[in-house]
DNA sequence: TTCAAATAATAGTAATACTATCAAAAATAA
DNA sequence: TTATTTTTGATAGTATTACTATTATTTGAA
């Protein structure tokens, strides 16, 4: 059996919501192949208008821009590690093992076929470690966060930092180490792929690797 | 006294060196003005040619592309930090203290105006902050690498990896642990700037809370 | 069935990311 | 100093991107 998805995305981020139409759900399913395949810089709306049957305007109608659509997928994905998060820990009491499951879920170990095989799971992996950080180094940062278009990431990342303090209360920096913790798990999985020389992956096993460093890291820090 | 600094940056970053004529290191300096003001993104040669009254040709004379600047921006700062870890670095023997300096240094603390005033070394920071990692989450990352033009980067957090590996030699992940340090400097000081929540940073003082951050991280970590 | 909404097709604009040409100016070598 | 090479400035041009606008057609909901 399988379970639809749906996540409440942030209005402020679309024109159209793309959930209302089966142009708009193809629309970011192929805009995540393609982010997926050429890269951010070198996605346009009218590779992706040719990829959907469609045209420029379209697209338009949906999103202001490339920029919103990238958005739009981090929601997303932001959102389903939200789910995945409260789904995994709930049984879980030991907070020890919270972390040990968050840390594994960073490192990309929560790709089974579980859920929703709408959206590609392994491309929008490859898109939140190679492109989210494009999401919010732009220079109308300031603009664009006003529209709370972080909430989830921020979210995501007060869960993390509130396991982190109920495991160490007295650790003085649980939302720097949440969001270290998050973009390092990119980081590291990024650099063991591409520039190997910067970690101590000698095994080439990109996401193993990460999580043991994390873990390695988490406890020593809180322990 | 000042002393002009000159460091051999990679040729196959430029089609001409722009340390090699006025108006190509006018080119580096107003490059550095304008991609802290505009965003790398706004950032375009035509801009640039205005601003050091000359025309696109001349640019690409000296540069393919504007991702070539930026690295070569970068390059020159990657440069430039292992000059000063050198020399900060040399007096001191005890390990311990080489470290806390070493984060300081990563946490912009070398404001100073020792040494060299030809680029503004606050914007050079802050296009190190907001854009350095778009230097190299591009699509053609294995192509680009290919021409060592990651190399001083790889070369200073090799430096601090040899600190750390001589501050405690059992530690298991030196070279990760190092990139980690500066990248999550460049994180938390963006973040306690314009996400803020995405910190522990209450008192806004960025570069002085991302130093209590790491090492406070680095000695958990090691000790 | 009728009417509003969404889409496709097409056109067009301003800006970007280049490439090419050639004359003028500057640097350098004889 | 003049001659020669190199670099620059001025100009032009192309393909692509990032949009906006218009209208005819299709779809779908009342």
């Amino acid at each position: 059996m399988e379970f639809k998805l749906n996540f409440d995305i942030n209005e402020k981020i679309y024109l159209r919501n793309p959930e209302s139409s089966e142009i708009g759900k193809l629309m970011i399913k192929k805009a995540i192949d393609l982010i997926c395949e050429l890269g951010f810089e070198q996605f346009t709306f009218k590779k992706l208008a040719l990829e959907i049957n469609s045209t420029e305007a379209t697209i338009y109608r949906y999103f202001e821009n490339k920029h919103r659509i990238l958005l739009y997928i981090l929601n997303w994905y932001w959102c389903f590690m939200d789910f995945l998060f409260t789904v995994k820990l709930e049984n879980i009491s030991n907070d020890r093992e919270k972390l040990k499951l968050i840390i594994k879920l960073l490192s990309n170990e929560f790709l089974d076929n579980l859920y929703h095989n709408e959206y590609n799971k392994i491309y929008l992996n490859k898109i939140v470690i190679a492109e989210s950080s494009k999401a919010y180094l732009v220079k109308d940062i300031i603009e664009i966060n006003k529209n709370e278009v972080f909430k989830p990431y921020k979210d995501l990342s007060g869960k993390i930092a509130d396991v982190i303090s109920l495991y160490n209360p007295n650790y003085k920096f649980p939302r720097s180490l949440s969001t270290t913790l998050i973009e390092t798990s990119h980081n590291q999985q990024f650099f063991s792929m591409y520039l190997p020389k910067l970690t101590d992956d000698i095994h080439h096993n990109g996401s193993e690797f990460t999580r043991s460093f994390l873990e390695d890291f988490v406890f020593k820090i809180l322990d």
